[in-house]
Parts: C-alpha cells; structure tokens; sequence
RNA sequence: GCGACAGUCGUCCAGUUUGGUCUAGGACAUCAGAUUGCCAAUCUGGUAACCCGGGUUCAAAUCCCGGCUGUCGCACCA
C-alpha cells in the first residue's frame, strides 16, 4: 500500500477528513469535510501560523467575504484570465483544450487569450478536427474556473472568490488608514476559497472548496532592501531550486549575495515561511523552493517561487509566493475609481504599493504533514505512528487507569477534570493498556498518563512518550508544567 | 471533460463468471460482559454493508441502461 492509502485508510478510519455528503449518491467531487480529529490539527496549524507568522511579523489579519462582487474579478483579471477556450467535438463529445490542440498542429503558440471567433477561424482555415475520431467541432466556449453565483431576487452577478486575497486588496485602503499602517505591512488572511476544477483528485490535493492562509505584504519597491527585522532570520536554511532538479542549499544571506534571491524582502519572507514549515514537523530535506520560469507564472507575478514538499505523490505545491507588483492594487483602482496610493512616511512620497504574496494551501500542508509523521515502528509489530509535534496533536495527552479496580478509575477522572480546560485531553479506561496506548499513537498523541496503584500511595503516575514509548514517574502536582513545557514551538 | 477498470459492514476481503438456503460470510476495528493487569492477549455476546435510480425476471449483490464516486491514463492545474 502506498504512503498516500495508508494516510486516506487513516483519514477515513479516524476520522481526520472524508468525503463531503458522503450518503448521497449525487456527492460532488472535490468537496471534503474535516473531521473532529483533523479539525484540531487544522486549528493548530493555524494557531502555529499565528503564531510564527503573524504575530512574529507584527501583520494585521482579517476576515473577509467569500462572494465578491463581478467588478473586483474584472479588475483582478480573473474575467478574463482565469479561462480556458475549450471546443468540443461535435461527432464523439470529446473536449479540448482549443489553443494546446491549435499549437500542437500549427506548431505555433496562440495566446490562451485569443477571441473566439479568431480560434473559430483558425480551426476552419487549418481544417482541424477531432483527433481521437476525426469529427467536426462545434464553436469555441470559455470555461472559466470561478463559481459564478447571483444574489437576491434580481441574480446581480457575483462569484466566490478563487484566492483569498481579493479580499486583503480591496480592503487594503481601509485597514491601512484605520491602522495606523506603515510600509512594508503585512495583511492576513485565513478563509475558504473555490475554483472549478475541472478534474478534482485525490481528496485534500486538489479540492473546488479549500482552505488558504494568505498573507500580501504591502510595500514601497524603491525599498526593497531595507528591512527591519531582516537580521532575524539572515541565517535560515533555504533549499532553492532553478531548474525544478537540483537544489541548492543556502543560507538567506549567501541566497542573495549569489543571486538566488532578488532581494532582502523577498528573502526575509521565504526565510519566514520556511522557518514556519520547519516547525510543523515536515521533514526540510524533502522540500524546495522552485523558482518558477516565465511560462510558469500566473498572470499576476513577475517572481515567483513554489514552496514544495516531496511526497509519495511527488513534488506538492504548498505555498505559492508571488510577487505581484502593483498588479492587483493598479486594477481595483483602475475599475473602482479609487485612489489606492498611500504615503510612505519614511520619505514622505506618495506610492502605489506592490505586494509579495504568500498564498498558502492549508489543505495540502495538512496532508504533507500526516505523511511525513507516518511511521510504521517495525520494532514493535508494525505499530503506526503519527509522530506529530505536540502542538500539532489532536490530542495531546490521554489520561488512563491502567485497570478499573480499587478506585484507579475514580483517580484518574479527578487527574483528568484538572487538565481537560488547559489541554486536549482523552480518557479512556476501556480494553487493555497496551491497546488504548496504540489508539492513542495512531493519532499522533505524545503522551500517555498511566494512573496505577503507586498513585494511591504517593500521588505520581508514569508519562509514556509515544516515540520512545519510555515512561517516566512524575507528580500529579507538576503535570501541567510538563505539558506546558512540551508545547512550546521554538 | 474523454477512455479503461472498479464500487458489498468503520476498514480489508469472500460471494457476481453460471440469477435461486445470501435471511449476505470472514478478518481486523468497535461496543458490552468475563478474565488478565504496562504495550493491539484470551473467551462469550452484540452493533454493522450489497453506491443511487430505473429495467429484465417467478426471483437480482449477481444481468441490462443511466447517474454519481474512486483509481489509472489523456487533458487540465490560478
């Protein structure tokens, strides 16, 4: 079985996410739910994004609307460009992509942006036709990606927002005037965004309703090298990569003294965000940021890198960092009419920001994180593991009398009403002990309290770490030390 | 979206070829009880499924049609 099944069996088994509306027939694909186990890991994740990026930063976080207004796409370009023209045959009903098929038989590139009537034409005069059974095609449609929705009794066009960021830039003027907002700034955004997908797969990888972390860093481009907090981080770990095979492992400084990196703000925030991943347990080895060629990009970026993460499904985009200019802020001013300019205080002029995006799959980042903690111990009959950090755990300790006689059950529930506020915790008193430390595990607790007869005399009980599956003996009164202690991240 | 293959308890699998004791069986998991008492022990008992809709037939898990989902390939992937 491959990582990805065990991890999906899991999933499915223990409850960390499955399929949405799973007991109709007509269930969409594309759509998951989590599950109350992987629901606290995602909490967590984003707590620890808070955490290491937010607040480290000092950036402002809001939550926005997920249906936005036709206007705010026009202006973003995704009207325009986030669509495929696609034909289809007429004969069998296969459909294609119209500009691939025209430049794989002309051997010429045509823009995606093409009108259709052009591509219409360009189909009859090279008297292309279906290649799988040689039939006439119809006329040339777009596909575009976005769900398009209508609100109130009147159907005013509207669409769910396929990237979270929309959001951050159209309320950009408010949130930096109210405040109190100084370049370079930060802005933060946790929500749900949603794309058509033509072909959704393999459940939390590619989904039509996901989970973005995003965060768009205003600034002034004639400064680009000027930092505060730039030295904080000039010695991380960076593994980049130019031509998607080799890496090459830098620090942040040597990055951009060789010219890996085009400047310190780019720098200090791929430094930020891979200091964040090297704290969810994913494994730094396995991961790279590709510098992205021109054909790659999207529409929008003029640099962009791929935070990547090796899996037993190859390499996984988690992080898209994209530097997109003025791009967004020129076009929402541009189609509202909007002054978005703002005055830098530092030399009193008067900009249009850019901004460096890092838009963040928190989906994906869950799925690579439950692989790169799977662990079958083959030391002890193949028991599974979720090596997750403590802060990551669904579950962080499990409170267990080691039998249900002369009161260990009794003790063991005064122990657990002391930790349940402050902790996630888990009782369980029933089976054996060895089985209920092998549920835990499966899940990824970290620690087990056993509650046995030395409990009664002198008040202690044994601590099972889950990697080691050593215990220690530790007093009643200093537990919550213990696990205060262990979820600290750095 | 196209093509091939597939869909049975929570999970994995048997049953489908050749329609009929299938009133759907097993293993693991789970629940209750007994027993043991620090690493998935044992015993007893229980819960629990034929993806959805239609058709053929005296009779459908089994054959046919449609839909949905999954896997793989093609295409797509801001």
């Amino acid at each position: 079985m491959s990582n990805y099944d065990q991890i999906m069996k899991l999933a499915l088994e223990k409850g960390f996410y499955f399929p949405s509306c799973e007991i109709y027939a007509d269930a969409p694909a594309g759509f998951w739910e989590y599950g109350p186990t992987g629901l606290k890991v995602k909490n967590k994740l984003i707590d620890l994004w808070r955490r290491e990026i937010v607040r480290r930063d000092g950036m402002l976080e809001i939550d926005g609307s997920q249906i936005m207004s036709r206007s705010v796409f026009e202006a973003s370009g995704h009207i325009e460009n986030f669509t495929d023209p696609v034909i289809k045959c007429t004969e069998c009903g296969s459909t294609f992509r119209a500009d691939r098929l025209i430049s794989e038989r002309i051997g010429k590139d045509i823009p995606e942006r093409t009108p259709n009537d052009e591509i219409d034409a360009i189909i009859n005069s090279e008297g292309i036709r279906c290649p799988s059974c040689k039939g006439k095609f119809g006329i040339t449609t777009r596909f575009n990606m976005m769900f398009r929705v209508e609100i109130g009794p009147s159907a005013e066009e509207a669409y769910l927002r396929p990237e979270t960021c929309q959001t951050i830039f159209v309320d950009f003027p408010r949130v930096y005037k109210t405040m109190r907002g100084k370049l370079p700034l930060g802005i933060a955004q946790l929500g749900k965004s949603f794309r058509n997908e033509i072909a959704p797969r393999q459940s939390l990888l590619r989904l039509r309703e996901f989970y973005q972390a995003e965060v768009e860093i205003f600034c002034n481009p004639s400064k680009l090298d000027s930092l505060p907090f730039f030295d904080e981080l000039s010695n991380t770990t960076l593994r980049i990569s130019t031509d998607g095979l080799s890496v090459e492992e830098v620090t942040t400084n040597e990055g951009l003294k060789g010219g890996l990196l085009p400047n310190k703000l780019v720098a200090y925030y791929l430094s930020i965000l891979a200091d964040f991943y090297s704290k969810t347990g994913i494994d730094m080895k396995r991961t790279r940021f590709r510098k992205l060629g021109e054909n790659e990009r999207a529409f929008y970026a003029s640099i962009a890198f791929d935070f990547e993460v090796e899996t037993s499904v190859g390499w996984l985009e988690l992080v898209a960092c994209n530097y997109r200019s003025d791009y967004d802020l020129r076009g929402h001013s541009t189609v509202s009419k909007q002054n978005l300019e703002v005055i830098d205080p530092s030399d009193q002029s008067k900009i249009l920001p850019h901004v460096f995006e890092l838009s963040m799959g928190i989906d994906r980042s869950i799925y690579a994180i439950l692989e790169h903690s799977f662990y079958e111990d083959s030391e002890h009959d193949d028991r599974v593991v979720l090596r997750l950090k403590p802060y990551l755990a669904p579950v962080l300790v499990g409170i267990l009398p080691l039998v249900n006689r002369n009161g260990l059950s009794e003790k063991s529930q005064i122990i657990h009403s002391e930790l349940k506020r402050e902790f996630d915790t888990y009782y369980d008193d029933s089976g054996s002990i060895g089985r209920r430390y092998r549920r835990l595990e499966q899940i990824g607790v970290p620690f087990a309290i056993t509650v046995d007869k030395i409990t009664l005399q002198d008040d202690s009980v044994t601590v099972r770490q889950r990697d080691t599956m050593q215990q220690e003996r530790i007093k009643v009164s200093g537990l919550k030390e213990y696990l205060r202690r262990s979820l600290q991240s750095s």
